[in-house]
DNA sequence: GAGCTGGTTCGACGAAAGTCGAACAACGGT
DNA sequence: ACCGTTGTTCGACTTTCGTCGAACCAGCTC
């Protein structure tokens, strides 16, 4: 299993952007953003666990996320340190949910 | 001709970060984030008139952009406040190219 | 009015993306 | 060895998206 996490560095804006334009994957970066690691298996969010497959892969050759093989699961993680890093105050614009005032 | 452009917390998110996604647009963006108003025949991107006229309507109905008709022409700008206000540093991190180090 | 200019709208087309079920692979436990 | 659990991969299908040329519309100018 090639776990290809890209240099965040290499990969362009525009990926990054497109990555977490999905209402989907979306979800599961608010989610990851809470807390440290998650099975892949906790993300349940009305999609088939194909699509769930896809969208994390999605996100992790974004290089938005991390993956570490476990035996039989794999456990996700938010790349938020370097990210913060390379594009500050994005995540956290991501993530803030808007007041409706 | 009717203008809609709706109010920036009334465009989800994911609206907003795929308007932002694509190379064109976001050479656009940057562009507008130079200074003031432009009309828009200045981008030349390498699209054709049409698909020019297509992301500036993708852009002016994520939220991103306002239009001032004048005669013939069309003037755009960001409507760079709002969204800082709204999204603090999203913009600023898309726009700020990632240093190579 | 005729003609030009700046933009939009209308199909149409190909490429890409999201979704699913089914098949598969790998590991763990009994 | 078998079975259940976890997750990936493989078509296939549908929808969306970017792109273009052509037609169109609205002002401006002569």
């Amino acid at each position: 299993m090639e776990l290809h996490e890209p240099e965040l560095r290499d990969v362009p804006v525009t990926a990054l952007l497109a990555a977490l334009a999905d209402d989907v994957r979306l979800q599961i970066v608010r989610a990851l953003a809470e807390g440290g690691e998650y099975a892949c298996g906790t993300f349940e969010f009305g999609v088939s666990k194909a699509t769930r497959s896809h969208h994390l892969k999605v996100l992790r050759e974004a290089g938005l996320t991390r993956t570490r093989v476990a035996g039989t699961s794999r456990y996700v993680r938010l790349r938020r340190d370097e990210l913060d890093r390379l594009y500050p105050g994005l995540l956290d614009a991501v993530l803030t949910v808007p007041t409706r005032s």
